[in-house]
DNA sequence: CTGAAAGCGCTTACAG
DNA sequence: CTGAAAGCGCTTACAG
């Protein structure tokens, strides 16, 4: 049989055990309030609330001051391996400000997203880090019209007026392209991301001007529908079935790059030696594949560390948010890409 | 310049727009109570609701209700691949009943373990998950003392009393072994997790009680103070260095099992021709690995999602729990494990 | 079926 | 430095 629940022990438990009033047991337990209470009060209320097992309800608290200590954080799946370090860098840097963050996957789903974010209102966050911004995006219009701090993360809004935390993606995808050219690769294909995304699109355009500039052919590209592996493999044979005369292909993300090297090992391609791949994002046990995947590494958790400092700083009105906050990748050599072998 | 942020619109603006008293809103939005007003009151709630664009004020719900239809989930590090979909398995199954979860990383320190349950406590979580708990464990002790439901996950306590949704440890480890036995290997070392974990315990007891059985060395045996790759290499290490007789290993999880790969590369043995090795818990990636990974399968997301249905009940009373709620884990076969050479 | 009142546990402007 | 009162936005027992 289970036991009826222990009443919580409240700020008046303490109050009357010190015998005064609970206000100033409010007060004697604020940080910012202590000193308008006697150090001896203080004290006595400090060692009440020790000895009664006091901790306070955040909730009456949030209640009252409208604010939640909360933060809630939008991504599209939590199982996809770009996230978890960017959320354990939003985690950690919220927790040492005393924020908890709420999170919600909305799988790419508008609804879903709009539901994450009724939900969170209601929660009374405080507000919001977003990773699924599209292009346009309406729960980030929807964010500026109700007044909710927000800033994005990876991905980012057409415009400007917003916070993000990015990557420099021309950076990134100039670094994969030298590293190619480098090696004699002269037709270069690309997988692009959906480009409804400002990292498909950007990472698409930054490829096509590169390759322009050098005076490379720009039309060997498949567009994917979502970052996953699936797709790259559709993406790729696509591509195949229309030309096949290209020796390296430049992935948007990795996801799309173990694609297309799953279709590559299925018509028989091998990486290296056939033909060079390039995934962008770095996820865990790149290293260990077979081949290793050659890459940019996108600091993820800073992102997501970033992110939150900016966030809290709108919040406590610090700042009005960092702009557009543009990190820097670095591309990261490993065994999907060889001299060109014509 | 930031506009001042818009009053939130609150049950009484809807009361006023309909002209009734704000009881009525509330009860005319309860699912639960809306029978007890008029079908006409109902829909002009309704409406004028979606017209202002009312949400409810969880917090303030939570107070008076004293719930918080939130529920803590306390996990070593968001970071290691075994627990992102376990977690999708719980925020899915919440969500799916109304509730939101929070999440906290301990890194397996007890210090950080209690602060997040008082963190939880504070937010009036309703109950909690626990993937951290150690054979012994202060946090699930002080879980009962308070009365706050609780479901283990993954890894249970010693003793009896108590909820967890864990994996029958014995089958795993019994799979492995059998295949590796059916391919000749007859020195096989055991590469154990932390004894103070009941996986570690459970699957190092698992192994010793199988060889006993069978007659085989059961002194093959080297265990890891955490469960992470760098542990595993060092524990083989460890192990070459006092007896290099055997044939197989079988790591206690995977992140031991791929940081013995990484020591055995360093040393020159080849896997699988020169040695066999075995995981568990199957994270993601494992396939495309050189070598792929023979492994345990732990069906992660549903562990997830059955612990949070558990808890869930638990709370809303109709169940007081599923004692232990063993799943089936079921050996996946890749290119880790060969005939033994010897 | 509906209203009026009380109260959940805090915080804070106002007095003193 | 401390107290008394009001109120955050809900829910619900009590009346009618």
């Amino acid at each position: 049989m289970k036991r009826k629940a222990k009443r919580k022990v409240t700020i008046r438990d303490v109050a009357d055990l010190v015998d005064v009033h609970h206000s100033t047991v409010s007060r004697a337990l604020s940080p910012t309030k202590r000193d308008q209470i006697s150090p001896a009060v203080v004290q006595k209320v400090e060692k009440a609330a020790k000895k009664l097992g006091y901790y306070p309800n955040i909730v009456a608290s949030s209640l009252k001051q409208n604010r939640s200590f909360a933060i809630g954080v939008l991504i599209p799946d939590l199982m996809n391996p770009v996230f978890p370090p960017i959320i354990r860098g939003i985690q950690d840097t919220a927790e040492a400000l005393g924020y908890t963050v709420i999170t919600a996957n909305t799988d790419d789903e508008e609804v879903k997203e709009r539901d994450a974010l009724r939900m969170m209102q209601g929660r009374s966050i405080e507000g919001v880090i977003i990773a699924t911004a599209r292009r346009t995006d309406p729960v980030v219009k929807e964010c500026i019209e109700n007044d909710i701090p927000f800033v994005l993360v990876n991905r980012t809004v057409d415009g400007d007026g917003v916070n993000a935390v990015i990557v420099d993606e021309d950076f990134g995808i100039r670094s994969v392209l030298d590293h190619l050219m480098g090696m004699k690769h002269t037709k270069i294909a690309h997988i692009a991301g959906p480009q409804h995304t400002s990292t498909g699109y950007h990472r698409a355009k930054a490829v096509a001007d590169y390759l322009r500039m050098h005076n490379l052919r720009t039309d060997l590209v498949e567009t994917s529908d979502r970052f996953t592996i699936e797709e790259g493999g559709r993406a790729f044979r696509k591509l195949l079935a229309r030309d096949n005369s290209f020796t390296a292909v430049v992935a948007s993300n990795d996801l799309l790059a173990l694609g297309c090297m799953d279709a590559m090992k299925e018509v028989g391609l091998l990486v290296p030696e056939n033909i060079s791949v390039s995934g962008y994002d770095d996820i865990l046990f790149l290293e260990r594949m077979n081949p290793g995947l050659t890459t940019v590494l996108v600091p993820k958790y800073e992102m997501g560390s970033q992110a939150t400092k900016a966030l809290l700083e709108m919040i406590s009105g610090k700042s009005n948010g960092p702009g557009v906050l543009s990190m820097q990748p670095r591309l990261v050599i490993r065994n999907s890409t060889a001299v060109a072998y014509r």
